[in-house]
DNA sequence: ATTAGGG
DNA sequence: CCCTAAT
C-alpha cells in the first residue's frame, strides 16, 4: 500500500486495526499501486473539497463498485448507498467520501481487473441461481472464471469465489468490510445491510468478520501459489478449498496443485529427453534415468494419496466435476500417448534373463530379479518384469492351446512371436512349476503331477483351477 | 515399499 | 505400459 506520503492514512489504518497493512495482503494492492490512477493525485493534502472532487471523480467507479457488490447483495446495498449519497447529510457524505478516498485504490483495483463485467455476470449468475447449478452454467462460468483468474492478482478477494453462493457472499462481505473498515458509518451501514440482505437471501445469519478472514487469507495463499498454466485447474482447486473454506489450509491446496502437474511434466520431460532416440537410452544416459524413475514413482505415490482427497472435496460441484472430467480426458489422452512412446520391446535376451531369474528366485520376487538381473536396465521395473512374465505365460499357454487345437495351422499368428522353442519350453516349464496363481496349470491338473513347489519362498495360495488360457482375465474365484 | 490384478 | 488396491 502506498503508505508513504500519507501519514494520516497510516494513522487511520492503525486505528482500524490495520487489517490490511500486514504484508500478507499486499500483493494485490501493490499491483494496484501500478494502476496509479488515484492515490497519486489526491496526494495534495486534500482539503475537504479535494476529497469531494476526488470522490466525485470516482463516483462513477464507486457506483460501478456498487454494482459489483450489488450483484452479491441483491442491490439493496446499492440503493441504500444511493440514498445516502443523494440525500444524506453533509457529514455523512463527507465521511462516506472520505471513506471512498481510502477505498479508491481498492475500487480501482477492482476496476483494473480486466473483466469486471464478466466477473459480475458470474457473480450474478451465481447469486441468482445458486440452487440450480446446471450444466449450462458451466461453460460461461469457466470462461468468465478464467478471465477472473487472469485478473485475480488484482482482486484477490473475488477470484475463485464465484463458484458457490456461500463463497461469494463470504468473500464479498470480506472485501466490503475490508474496504470500508476505515469508515465507521459506512462500515456499520454496510455490515447492517449485508446482514440484512444475507439473511433475506439465504435465510441465515451473515458470516461474521472472524469467519470471513480465513477465507481471505486462503484466497491470498491461493494467489501466491498460482502459476500461469492451468488457470482452470487452479481456479477449481481454489474454489473447492474456498467452499470447504475455513478448515482447509492453503498448504494442502498448494500441494494438490503443484504435485499433479509436476509428475506429469516430469514424466513428459523424461520421455522427451530420453525416448527421442531409443539407442541413446539403451546405451547412455542411464546415470540419471533411475533417479527420474524413482522420482516418478515417489510422486505417483503422492498423487495416489492426494487424489482421493480431491475427489472427496468435489462432491456435487457441477462444473468442478465437469472440468475434472476435462482434466481426466486430457490426462488420459496424454498418458495414452506417453505409453506408446514408453514402450520398449523386450529383447530375447531380456526374456531369457527374466526366465532365468524366475527360475532362480521364483515367481513373485520381482524386485529381487530386477535388482540382480536387470540392474543395468533402468527402464524395467519390477512391475514390468511381472507384466512381462504374465504376458509370457499367457502367450505360451495360448500357443500351446493353439498348437493343440489347430494343429494344421501354419503359425499361431501372434501367439508367441519369434520366441525360440527352448525359451518357450522353459516358460512353459516354469509356468507349470511355479505357483503363479493365475496361469498355473491351466489345463488339466489332474493328469499332471506338478512339482510340489516346495522350494518357493513365496508360495502362492493354491490356485483355483482354470479351464482355459483366457483365465488370465478371470476374476479371482473363491 | 512391494505385489497382484485389471485396463 | 499404466493404474490401483491390497498387503
Amino acid at each position: 500500500m502506498k503508505t508513504e506520503g500519507k501519514p494520516h492514512l497510516i494513522k487511520k489504518l492503525a486505528d482500524v486495526k490495520c487489517q490490511r497493512v500486514d504484508g500478507s495482503v499486499v500483493p494485490g494492492l501493490e499491483e494496484a499501486a501500478q494502476v496509479e490512477h488515484l492515490l497519486a493525485e489526491p496526494n495534495s493534502e486534500h482539503s475537504v473539497d479535494g476529497v469531494l472532487c476526488f470522490g466525485k471523480e470516482n463516483l462513477e467507479k464507486h457506483l460501478k463498485m456498487e454494482d459489483f457488490f450489488s450483484c452479491a447483495l441483491d442491490y439493496s446495498w446499492k440503493i441504500n448507498c444511493g440514498e445516502v449519497y443523494g440525500q444524506g447529510g453533509d457529514d455523512l457524505k463527507l465521511e462516506i467520501l472520505d471513506g471512498l478516498l481510502d477505498d479508491v485504490d481498492e475500487v480501482d483495483n477492482i476496476q483494473a481487473a480486466d473483466d469486471l463485467s464478466v466477473t459480475c455476470e458470474g457473480f450474478q449468475l451465481d447469486i441468482e441461481f445458486p440452487e440450480k447449478f446446471s450444466e449450462s452454467d458451466c461453460a460461461p462460468h469457466e470462461g468468465s472464471n478464467s478471465h477472473n483468474l487472469d485478473s485475480q492478482s488484482h482482486a484477490p478477494g473475488f477470484s475463485g469465489s464465484c463458484s458457490s453462493a456461500g463463497g461469494i457472499s463470504e468473500s464479498s462481505v470480506a472485501t466490503l468490510q475490508e474496504s470500508n473498515s476505515q469508515n465507521g458509518v459506512l462500515r456499520k451501514m454496510v455490515s447492517r445491510d449485508l446482514h440484512h440482505t444475507f439473511k433475506s437471501k439465504f435465510g441465515c445469519q451473515a458470516p461474521v468478520m472472524d469467519t470471513v478472514r480465513p477465507t481471505i487469507e486462503h484466497v491470498q495463499s491461493f494467489d501466491e501459489s498460482d502459476d500461469d498454466e492451468k488457470p482452470l485447474v487452479s481456479f477449481i482447486l481454489s474454489t473447492k478449498s474456498v467452499k470447504c473454506s475455513v478448515t482447509k489450509g492453503g498448504t494442502l491446496l498448494r500441494q494438490k496443485r503443484l504435485r499433479k502437474p509436476t509428475s506429469r511434466y516430469i514424466e513428459e520431460f523424461s520421455r522427451n529427453s530420453t525416448s527421442s532416440s531409443k539407442k541413446c537410452l539403451k546405451v547412455g544416459s542411464q546415470g540419471d534415468l533411475p533417479q527420474v524413475a524413482s522420482e516418478l514413482k515417489r510422486q505417483r505415490g503422492h498423487l495416489k494419496k492426494i487424489v482421493p482427497k480431491l475427489e472427496l472435496e468435489s462432491d456435487s460441484e457441477p462444473f468442478a466435476s465437469k472440468s475434472e472430467d476435462e482434466q481426466k480426458r486430457t490426462k488420459r489422452s496424454r498418458t495414452v500417448c506417453d505409453r506408446r512412446k514408453h514402450q520398449r520391446m523386450w529383447t530375447l535376451a531380456e526374456v531369457i534373463k527374466l526366465v532365468d531369474g524366475i527360475a532362480q528366485y521364483g515367481v513373485g520376487r520381482w524386485t529381487d530379479i530386477k535388482r540382480l538381473l536387470f540392474a543395468s536396465s533402468a527402464h524395467r521395473t519390477p512391475v514390468d518384469l511381472r507384466d512381462k512374465w504374465r504376458n509370457l505365460l499367457r502367450s505360451s499357454s495360448a500357443r500351446k492351446r493353439n498348437r493343440r487345437e489347430l494343429q494344421g495351422e501354419t503359425k499361431p499368428k501372434h501367439a508367441v512371436r519369434h520366441l525360440p522353442m527352448p525359451v518357450v519350453c522353459r516358460i512353459h516349464e516354469l509356468a507349470t512349476i511355479h505357483p503363479y496363481p493365475m496361469a498355473r496349470c491351466p489345463k488339466k491338473p489332474s493328469d499332471h503331477n506338478y512339482v510340489p513347489l516346495s522350494k518357493q519362498p513365496r508360495t502362492a495360495k493354491v490356485a483355483p483351477v482354470y479351464s482355459q488360457g483366457r483365465d488370465l482375465r478371470r476374476k479371482k474365484c473363491s
